[in-house]
DNA sequence: CGTGCGCTTGACTTTTTTCAATAAAGGTGG
DNA sequence: CCACCTTTATTGAAAAAAGTCAAGCGCACG
């Protein structure tokens, strides 16, 4: 596929016209990722930001002993590093690889110029900055007012959407990685998996299989009602 | 001062040229806001955004128990509510205010309409959402990777800037809401601080005044090197 | 001058982490 | 296809961090 039409799929770029598009297409560097490359770290220079086009990528921050804090996890079509092009600051947290892939790089002068001359994909890229600050707001919310067990409900309840005919859901992460995006370690995540399967609030198959038994018994948790 | 010149001097609306900051000035609505009044609730339509022109407001997330995590403090000159016009949904958190003040109220389809005409305004609003974005990232990661004194010490850190010319810092906010912006209890905070005076890092006069004396040892519990 | 709110302190409980050991799963090369 | 090795997951016991509950102080404000 020409580079240009693969630019055009991109949601952000939706509503650009095909010149523009074609600008991009200009400017645009493609590169292949590999599981576990660091894209940029934390402290780097922003010169431009990212658009993943296949793959997974995980944005997370380090502690100095090491444990690692996931803000997002960016799935393919999805912008990443664009705060530091806006704020005009270097990346503020570390973007690794979970796998292989394929991402777009946009140089910071010549996407603002683009921007500059096109309010539909400023709004665009509003509406995503908006989006994640309420996704953000979200997580400051649950580590601050909620304990594990809730924000792992939580955390279910939001997949459950994605359950298949009989209930199944597959954990698109592991529970290492899971822990991380929810704020605590493996072992208290294995210990409340566990609590909450002897509960019978959800079983589990395999390491990355559960199903929801009790929907309202996670929302009590959510919520702070119960405990387990 | 007319209404105009009120909207001229938001660093927001910087770069507008006359003629828009008139349209602006047609659509705004000026608001008087009380010490404690709630401007929006999580959940209110997000109908429009503010700007705070005099006063303090409190934007902030409650537990169901009543716990209240402080997001952000907005000081006179800055917008708040703003994702919801972006994202068009519902105000995602509280705000308060937390002191008598006014705010400009500027309706949503109007304002989206002049951001599509405008692309310095857009530039502006992009650099005041990814500065959220930064800040939130950052509160992530204390509440996760760093314990109360670390995210305290932090704090302190950030503050000793406005130190006045004998090392004195004024808090501008009661300890109660200080413990909500760290994620943490008023008792918790306080046993801290007592803590860290007796260590010799700080010393305390009156409830506000706070004098930094070890700033290493803050530093080293900042980056977890230390404890208390 | 009293009432209330903000702040502090103590004793106790709960939650989470740490450290250590083990078990299970998944991928790789022979 | 299997043995091996690394990664991932689980479990227990102990320690640490933070929260809860309760009491009391002091300053500001009506």
């Amino acid at each position: 596929m020409e580079i240009v039409d693969q630019i055009a799929a991109i949601p952000l770029f939706q509503g650009l016209q095909r010149s523009q598009l074609e600008e991009l297409a200009m400017i645009v560097v493609a590169q292949k990722i590999k599981r576990g490359q660091i894209i940029f770290a934390e402290g780097d220079a922003g010169t431009g930001f990212y658009v993943l086009t296949f793959g997974r990528v995980k944005i997370f921050k380090l502690s100095p002993e090491g444990k690692e804090q996931i803000l997002h996890i960016i799935p393919p079509g999805e912008p990443f590093g664009e705060v530091a092009v806006f704020a005009g600051e270097p990346f503020p947290a570390y973007a690794e690889a979970m796998e292989d892939g394929y991402t777009f790089f946009f140089p910071r002068a010549a996407f603002i110029e683009l921007i500059r001359t096109n309010p539909s994909l400023s709004l665009s890229m509003m509406a995503i900055l908006a989006r994640r600050l309420r996704k953000f707001a979200a997580m400051i919310e649950a580590l601050s007012l909620k304990e594990v067990p809730g924000r792992l409900a939580d955390h279910f309840l939001y997949l459950s959407s994605q359950a298949d005919k009989n209930g199944w859901l597959t954990l698109d992460i592991s529970k290492n990685q899971l822990a991380s995006l929810l704020g605590t370690i493996p072992e208290t995540l294995s210990r409340i998996l566990t609590r909450m399967a002897k509960e019978g609030m959800l079983e589990t198959s395999g390491q990355r299989l559960i199903r929801i038994l009790d929907r309202a018994g996670l929302q009590e948790l959510a919520a702070g009602d119960r405990r387990l």
